[in-house]
DNA sequence: TTTTTAGTTCTTTTATTGCAGAACTATAAA
DNA sequence: TTTATAGTTCTGCAATAAAAGAACTAAAAA
């Protein structure tokens, strides 16, 4: 990192938290340097040489991070730079209605499991009908939970 | 795999959806395998038998199985022979509370970037204030959702 | 029209990780 | 005590993926 300050050490816990989160480290360094820069739109430019790193990497994983919605790109006319930004118009709750995916198909493979079986009644069958039970629960739980959020927010106090 | 039939295929499927879960594909195998298999439990042979794989790769996954508590070894005297089964002692509640504590590091790397910018008030403090909001509530919420589903199976209808 | 700027895309390098094979350990059986 | 069984651990290999480097494209500026 050019500048060894809190910001950098902010950048590189955002890289490794990302990380650990489907994007690459270097994906999550964008991110943790738009929330501490103090412009408000940053060039590709800037980020090549603040995260001293590759045009291709950043290139890349802008592209990336503007395909999940989490950063906006900025073209002004005139101006030949692309800039980027935290998106506004990211919600969260529709960010986690994807890991809703997962669970739905967790769910529907566990059934299959019991359907797989001979014996339906035994420990292994009484196992998956366990997790069953509890996937069942939080799909229709996981919705209602993000539902209250946005009508929370939508319909502020 | 030796056997092709809908339960090796089922196998497969749950190995790559564990994949995705953080484990490796082996150990979805071996979760798979214990969930089809008519056999409440499976010797360490019968694994790298049945999913033809290493010994090695079959004792570290089943390692790290045992480790997140997804199964559970049974030793019986006079038989050298380990066993694994499903753990019936798992329950999903606590497995998920683990995500809980990504919560948590997300909220407090969210409170860091905001003391960490000089404007607090434009649109990157805004961006930023908002996954607040949204992690502050799913992090107040998320517990309560699961303590609901405790209740309700501890207390039986 | 030529040159510079801005960024993309393709190829190569490097690091990580899962798995196999083999050597090793412990324990029960012969 | 020796041998066979059951499983562990160490080493090396193969596959994957992130990032760098370099070649390429598009468009504005000179």
């Amino acid at each position: 990192m050019a500048q060894h300050n809190e910001r950098s050490g902010f950048i590189e816990e955002v890289g490794l938290l990302f990380e650990g989160l489907g994007v690459t480290r270097m994906a999550g360094r964008i991110m943790g340097y738009l929330m501490v820069s103090d412009k408000e739109m940053v060039s590709f430019d800037e980020l090549t040489q603040v995260l001293q790193a590759s045009k291709s990497s950043i290139s890349t994983n802008l592209k990336s991070l503007v395909h999940l919605k989490f950063i906006k790109p900025i073209s002004v006319p005139g101006d030949r730079k692309t800039y980027y930004m935290l998106n506004p118009d990211l919600n969260w709750e529709t960010y986690f209605e994807t890991r809703f995916e997962l669970l739905k198909r967790m769910l529907m493979l566990f059934k299959k499991g019991i359907d797989l079986r001979v014996n339906k009644k035994d420990k292994p069958a009484t196992w998956i009908n366990e997790a069953i039970n509890f996937y069942e629960w939080i799909s229709l739980e996981y919705p209602k939970l993000l539902k209250k959020y946005r009508e929370r927010n939508n319909n502020p106090a």
